[in-house]
DNA sequence: GTAAAGTTGATGAAAATACTCGGATTTAGA
DNA sequence: TCTAAATCCGAGTATTTTCATCAACTTTAC
């Protein structure tokens, strides 16, 4: 029951780049180094971020990446789908497909309980906004600053 | 994001053991022949729930396995946690040293999120009992025989 | 034209997961 | 006392997933 380091690493990387987004394109080396993640690991995850229409991107020299949305619009459940495909305990309560592919001699009594954790965290997901995590980041930056003086 | 097959296996298993408890010990050959699962894998998991206290164990011929406490004071969630460890969706809201290994570049501007989803899961996985899952059961086992006349 | 940057696909190493095997130990009952 | 039926235990294997790297290619600013 863990988030893989590919939601990890992207949602850090979403939110980097939702924090810099002012400053126009952002190339993957400036998150890469930012962040602490391997750029060729990063393209691969902003491969999926693209193709699910989350992020554009600018090709050739200068180029980079940019949000395909306002903040507020992205949730952290598109960004988490998108990296690691749907959220869900089981693959049973995705589809009425996977749901026939279930060993159901014990007559699917733990389906419910499944679905209603799926829709559990599907919800939580879909409260949180990036413009939040963004104003999060902000923040603490700010208090590492002054910690600092 | 997934519960591994110890967990989804391991709570059907319980969930058997629960509507035949009445019968006495159960040995794992029955369980294994009505839920069809390995007899030898049911082994492992059940080593794990009983060291958690969960069941108790009889050794021996007409030995088997019991519930260690009524199905009313068994939560989903003990059973899960004895079969694949604290469910938590990364590993730095587990203790103060898994934080720490945490590559702390984003100043952890994610972490209140991974809390609020983790409080979320274990609230409900808390608040559905083993004895309403054995009511399930019996009541679906009902409906298929009344459904097969 | 060239260097910078994204795009794509193949591949490999490492870790986790799922499952099996063989044998030791315990115990009820013939 | 012997045997069959169980749990118990440690190791081992096979498969899958995850993480990461590399190389070749395309696009574009300058």
């Amino acid at each position: 029951m863990k988030i893989s380091t590919r939601g990890r690493y992207g949602l850090r990387a979403m939110v980097d780049l939702a924090v810099y987004e002012h400053s126009g394109v952002t190339p993957l080396r400036e998150i890469a180094e930012r962040q602490n993640i391997s750029e060729q690991y990063l393209e691969q995850l902003f491969a999926s971020l693209r193709k699910s229409g989350i992020v554009k991107s600018v090709r050739g020299a200068h180029g980079g990446y940019l949000l395909n949305h306002a903040p507020e619009e992205i949730t952290v459940k598109d960004i988490l789908v998108a990296l690691e495909g749907p959220i869900a305990p089981v693959d049973c309560v995705l589809s009425k497909d996977a749901r026939k592919e279930c060993d159901s001699s014990d007559g699917c009594v733990t389906y419910n309980l499944w679905v209603k954790v799926k829709n559990n965290i599907d919800e939580l997901l879909d409260s949180v906004k990036l413009s939040e995590l963004k104003e999060e980041y902000k923040e603490k930056k700010t208090t590492d600053f002054i910690y600092h003086i």
